[in-house]
RNA sequence: GGCUUGGUAGCUCAGUUGGUAGAGCAGAGGAUUGAAAAUCCUUGUGUCGGCGGUUCAAUUCCGUCCCGAGCCA
């Protein structure tokens, strides 16, 4: 039988775990993570990732095994996801989550270029931050005149202007090798979707929220923020920045509740955009799609 | 009750030496090739608290009333 993939994917709260806990279930399958935030060790309770109860049900992969203050890029869970397929795992592969950029790495690929070295960032962000955007920006539309990239978007614009300099090449032109060679998701796969209407997200996110800090988002996030961790870039996403700043200005643990709340639903109006453009995700019928496809 | 002060966009507030107003946040839409739950772009008509008066013209000046805050009784 051929090995096949699914890409469970949508919105956060949107029910996708659930499902595909079920489904994998059903099909003897694997759940591998494909978020980016569920990725790292000990922050469980804000990013609503499974629990040890649900692991034991069905193999899950990628999941709280990134230990701070070690941060993931794109191309090192491509890595992983990789190396782990090189270990004997079950299929069907149930790949679930809402980071709409990794799912396009691993189904596109990412041009393939060696690490820039730190210092080289270092110095463009050195550049950048005592002479301002103007001159690396200039730099870029020399170099890479069809650049989409914004000057205001300076994490974009440093890494453009990275990549020039050290491998001599334009992120367009890599773009451009890539998408002719293709380097293409290696199983048959389909990608269903989870989404809901706004008015039942707003009533599912404040469920959501509530048991978030019941379940003890302030205890999971203090044990990062006193090893002085607040600037560990997965404390940078929605539920633990918030709380970080709790923790800083006592606010109250009303207002932590309608900030997570807040964050939650632009969130996940990011992420509806991010798929809507997908055209081949299934967004109805999905058991009858996962059925059929497996058949 | 008296004095002071405020009432401007959904929220917090700028501002107009009289020619009907603008930021941040929120909201809406979008981008997205190693931070992506991040980062960035686009998008602002609202009886400028009510009613009167002065004026060619009032959100701006004057009067009065209503609502909030503070101080004094």
């Amino acid at each position: 039988m051929k090995k096949k993939c699914i890409f469970v994917l949508g919105p956060t709260a949107s029910g996708k775990s659930a499902w595909a806990l079920l489904q994998a279930e059903k099909y003897k399958g694997s759940i591998i993570n494909i978020d980016s935030v569920q990725l790292y060790k000990g922050l469980i309770i804000g990013s609503a990732a499974p629990t040890e109860e649900e692991k034991r049900k069905i193999p899950h992969y990628l999941y709280s095994y990134v230990e701070a203050p070690k941060e993931m890029t794109a191309g090192d869970y491509l890595k992983d996801f990789y190396q782990l397929l090189e270990s004997n795992i079950r299929f069907p592969l149930f790949i679930v989550g809402g980071t709409g950029f990794y799912i396009q790495a691993l189904e596109k690929g990412m041009f393939n270029i060696e690490p820039v070295p730190i210092e080289f960032r270092k110095s463009i962000e050195e550049e950048l931050a005592a002479r301002g955007a103007e001159g690396l920006y200039a730099e870029l539309k020399e170099k890479d005149p069809d650049t989409k990239i914004h000057i205001n978007d300076h994490y974009r614009l440093v890494r453009a202007i990275e990549i020039i300099r050290y491998t001599g090449t334009t992120p367009t032109e890599l773009n451009k090798k890539s998408s002719e060679n293709k380097n293409e998701f290696p199983f048959e796969y389909i990608k269903v979707g989870f989404d809901f209407d706004k008015s039942d997200f707003e009533e599912r996110v404040k469920r959501r929220t509530k048991k978030i800090i019941e379940a003890g988002i302030i205890e999971e996030t203090t044990k990062f923020y006193n090893l002085n961790l607040a600037d560990w870039a997965p404390l940078q996403s929605v539920g633990y920045k918030e709380t970080v700043e709790f923790l800083r200005s006592s606010k109250s643990k009303e207002w932590l509740f309608e900030a997570i709340n807040q964050s939650t639903m632009q969130l996940i109006k990011k992420q509806k955009t991010w798929f809507k453009r997908d055209k081949s995700v299934l967004w109805s019928n999905q058991e009858q799609s996962l059925a059929q496809f497996l058949a």
